[in-house]
DNA sequence: GTGGTCTAGACCACT
DNA sequence: GTGGTCTAGACCACA
């Protein structure tokens, strides 16, 4: 059903890869409003992790209004799931995009570069 | 004249955010081999940083070879051309890429979306 | 300088107990924009909770942008603190005041008991 | 006839929300006593709701005295008129808007603020 | 069974 | 010394 995979080596906070990924998994189309999500104990178990971090997932997802928690009964895809204005949108994608090649420009890496590296993938 | 603009809401660590613009100076041809850097004190002051983040921005350029310090005399550019390994280079592309992509995908971003908007800025 | 008061028997949680003296700290004007808060550690000694309790606290205010923190540095009120346009606002007083009339008539209060009540605090 | 309506978004416990409403609907003048409500079963389904919320809400006004079971008979509302105590309503008055108070505080309402929205209500 | 809260304590990254 | 992350484990509230 679900299929996370954590990177104990990436540096990046395990709570947070928890993040994105259920964020993918909405944005995918993956997972649909109202659906129900594993129990935090179930994915702590799943993905070897503790109870705390998994919570800690999901509870910035609730505090971002992208899940919601029923006490005693599971924690589910909000129903409204993110109302992303295609305004808002673009700009998300404009600064994340813009804070990416800053990044990537002080290594010395081009847009071409960057471009090229992306279409590999893009199969 | 060194220009350097730091972002303190960005995440990236500050002695991160100098590292990358010292290298991309050089690799841009803004400073030349043997070129003199402010000290470390001149630039934390500049800066509004403490001493240590210049101070370890400056070791970790000097362990990689491209910065050299002379006792007593200051820090300079090396000599030696930054030889970057093509390998080594194409695996941190391959690398910031990917996390990239994974931070972009978890907001509904495809690809498709990032390179066409990166195009806009290829002139 | 900060006077926080916990009240561990009211049955809130003391991480929003500590949520909601924050942001009355700042609506009220106690706290300005940019301002430093006590470090968590610090905090958490005052209050006598476990240094998670806090960071929980700030983390949740960090996420609705109400707060800033600088890794190293320490934990500063945002600089566009809660930009409420007052529609918004007005939109909340009226649901907090709905929600609370709802429970409050549950108990056979009337909105004139309730205001009587309040009046008594208005000094 | 009896007509619930539960918010499962509004963060009050759904036992609670039973308890409210039935009291209210005492207290409104809307239920007598003496009256059947119906049974445990009847109201789960219909409210949707597990059988021990129910369950859990009906006990709670048993203990209050507030209805009555007679066994094999079902639930009714108790013949006793509900006798509150002048001074304990005065206590729960306060402390339910003190603690309303302090949440409304921390979003920069005053008391004039929520006095002037209620009043709004008061026909 | 569900999620929520809290503690104690460890280790890491950044300034 | 700053905040960040994670664990292990306990206890509570709700359905």
């Amino acid at each position: 059903m679900i299929e996370f995979k954590l990177d104990h080596k990436s540096g990046v906070p395990l709570y947070r890869q928890i993040i994105d990924q259920i964020r993918y998994g909405i944005a995918s189309g993956k997972w649909k409003a109202g659906e129900q999500l594993p129990t935090v104990r179930a994915l702590a178990v799943e993905l070897k992790v503790n109870l705390n971090t998994v919570s800690k997932a999901y509870k910035e997802l609730e505090i971002l209004k992208i899940l919601e928690t029923q006490q005693g009964t599971g924690t589910f895809i909000s129903d409204m799931p993110i109302e992303i204005n295609e305004k808002e949108r673009k700009g998300k994608l404009e600064s994340i995009c813009t804070e990416f090649l800053t990044a990537a420009n002080s290594y010395g890496f081009t847009v071409e570069d960057i471009v090229e590296e992306l279409g590999k993938r893009e199969k």
